[in-house]
Order: structure tokens, then C-alpha cells, then sequence
DNA sequence: GTCTATAGGAGGATAGAC
DNA sequence: GTCTATCCTCCTATAGAC
């Protein structure tokens, strides 16, 4: 019993684990393609393969199942923060996570949120992983770019902030959208050129 | 009675265009405080003080309210072109186009729509109005942006269509929400910092 | 054109059996 | 935990009197 019991609850928790990672995988790429309020939870059922009912047994509501997305980005983006290469310079770093960022956005797999939204703000913020998530990638992002700007790659006249909130927006900037409808560039012609507006700017040098 | 039928008619168009107008202000305001999603066309019909089937009988369609509040700012931005001193180089007025748009967005006057919504979409680009405006904006701010390329004043590698929708997308950057509800930086604060990245990036120079 | 009242339907959430 | 069936609220849009 001692040593059945445990596999039980272990196997019984796989499963678990396993339903609700395709359900936050479905409900990621609807986010992406439809956004939050166009997303409806008979569509992320119908995706899944399981009843509505049975989704609620897992998230409580559609913002919980909004915020287990974002938890999920939160840890790829942790990860990926993790295997940059020690000895890279702040800025590479810096221009390495936006660029994985946009490839993320132009691959369908960045869920879109509306910032005005309350009851959504309100449940992302009470989810404890994802502000933890959150607040550990910004402390790792900001530390970058203050080195960044003491070596004179950052502008240091920018206040840190800015620059963070810079970076983060390139998650939901409509310009990788405009530019892939348009038709004229491929994927990484596009990130390409977000990246360098981004850090050099519209102005010659 | 040629000479008062007219009259009657005028001053029922005039007061007819009143109230348009009047819905279309608080349309514009709603739109920009809550998006086009969370705004109802009950509050609307509250905030104008009319019943919301006498708002049917202006506009058919909540969509067809969005598309006449765009209109609407598309009016207004050709009127800030035309008053652009025509002496001033080309990048100026593309930083005084910028710089306006960004304005209006702080002041809450710039509305806000899903851009993957296709019913509004489909709405918006069967408007007239609103796709000449867009059409003759995109054409005049096209002809600066190849000017200032020829110049040496932005980018020549740039393709400049990516110039164009970088502009459009002050409009919409969420950077500026960030930093106001960050509430270290006064409104012209935040228009010379995302004025200064969007041009002159975040790089050092 | 303005109103009151309501149709009509979408969508989030739940009841209760298994 | 999964299902079917349903509830219930909200919101767009319209009917019909004045």
C-alpha cells in the first residue's frame, strides 16, 4: 500500500497535469489568433475535445483559463532567460528576448489580452505564478538594461522603465501584424526590422 | 416658400448634425476609455441622454458608430496636416503628426478598436469617409517619409511602409498607458520619451 | 425622431446524473 | 471528472405608440 498508493495519486496526477496542459495550449492559441473577448469557452471545449462543464472543473472561470496562458508564456520566457549565455553583453540579451518575443507573436503563440479589461486584471494579479513570473523577469530585464546603459549601449537618459515597458510592448505591437499582412517580408525579415526600429530608431545614424 | 423651406431643412440638418455630433463625442470618449468590446450602446445612449433606439435610428449598427467616431479623427488629423507650416522639413511634421496623435491618445480621445474584429472591419473599410481619409493620410505622411529617406533624415533602409504603420502605432501604444499609470512622468513627459525611442530608438547614439 | 418595452441570441457558468 | 441539459445575465437590435 505504502508504495502502490503514491504511484496512484502520481499516475492520477499526470493525467491531470497532461489535460489541462492541452487545455492552456488550446486556450494559448485562441488568445492569439481571436483575443480574449472574442475567445468563447464553448470554442476552447470544442478545441480540447471535452465538455464545457469538464473545463470548469479545471479554471474556475475564462480569466483563470486566460491567466494559466500567460503563467505558461511567463515560464517559456523564464526559461529562455535561463539558457542565454552567461557572457553575452546586457544588450544582446536584451535584443535576444525581443526578438524571441516577436517570434513568439508571429508564430501564433502569444496570447492577446486587453489592458482594460478589470475582472481580467483583477484574477492576473491575484494569480500568484504569474506575478511572480513576472516580477522575476522584470528584476532580470532591468538589471540588463541599467548595465546596458552604464556601458553606453542603452541611451541612459531613458528612465529604466521606459525602456522596459519598450521592450514588453513588443509583444502585442501591431506593426508585426500590419507587416505580415501586408505580404512583402517574410517572418524574419520582420522581426529584423521591428528590432532595429526598436533600438536604433526611425532616424538615420 | 422658396425661401423658408430651405431654411426649415437647414436648420433641421443643423440640428440633426448636432446631435450626430454630440453621439459621436461621447462615442470617441468611450471608445477611448474602454475599448470598442466593453463599450455598450446602452452607455453610449446614457451618456448622450437619448433612448438608445432614437441612436439606431442615426447609426444602424454599434459598428457603424465605431467607423463614424474613426471617421472622425481622420477628419481631424487631415486638418492637422493641412495646418502643418509648409516650409518645415519633412521629418518635423512627421514628429508633429506623431507628437499629436500621442497627445490626443493622453488625453483620451483616441479610440480604441480590436483590430481583429472582423465584422468591424468589414464596417470600417465599406465606409467611404473613413477609408479616403485613411487613404489621403497614409499618401501625404508616404510622400514625407520618402522625403526625409532622401534627405538622410530617417533611415533610407527602411522600407518605408514600415515607417508608416511604426508611425500609425503611437496611436495605440500601450507604452504610454504603462508609463501614466506608472505616475512618474507628467503627460509631456511620456510624449518626449516615446517620441525619443520611436525615433531615435533605445541605442545609445 | 423620440420614447418604452421587448424580442432574440450569444455566451459564461452551473445542476445533477453517472 | 466527465457528460448533457439548462439557467441566467447581458447586450444588440427592433416593434410600435406618440
Amino acid at each position: 500500500m505504502a508504495s502502490t498508493t503514491p504511484q496512484k495519486i502520481s499516475f492520477k496526477a499526470q493525467m491531470l497535469l497532461a489535460r489541462e496542459s492541452a487545455i492552456i495550449q488550446s486556450v494559448n492559441r485562441l488568445l492569439a489568433e481571436k483575443g480574449f473577448d472574442a475567445m468563447t469557452v464553448d470554442e476552447v471545449a470544442a478545441d480540447v475535445g471535452i465538455a464545457k462543464a469538464s473545463l470548469y472543473k479545471h479554471f474556475p472561470s475564462k480569466e483563470d483559463l486566460a491567466a494559466a496562458a500567460m503563467v505558461s508564456v511567463m515560464q517559456r520566457a523564464q526559461a529562455f532567460l535561463d539558457e542565454l549565455p552567461e557572457e553575452s553583453a546586457p544588450i544582446d540579451k536584451l535584443r535576444s528576448v525581443v526578438t524571441w518575443t516577436m517570434g513568439l507573436k508571429l508564430a501564433g503563440e502569444m496570447p492577446s489580452l486587453p489592458s482594460q479589461n478589470s475582472s481580467l486584471r483583477s484574477t492576473l494579479m491575484g494569480n500568484k505564478d504569474y506575478v511572480d513570473g513576472l516580477m522575476d523577469v522584470s528584476e532580470r530585464l532591468g538589471a540588463w538594461i541599467e548595465m546596458a546603459q552604464s556601458q553606453g549601449a542603452i541611451n541612459p537618459q531613458l528612465p529604466p522603465i521606459a525602456v522596459l515597458y519598450t521592450l514588453y510592448a513588443r509583444a502585442c505591437d501591431p506593426v508585426l501584424e500590419f507587416l505580415k499582412m501586408a505580404g512583402l517580408f517574410s517572418n524574419d525579415d520582420i522581426v529584423a526590422l521591428v528590432l532595429s526600429t526598436c533600438f536604433d530608431g526611425l532616424a538615420a545614424r
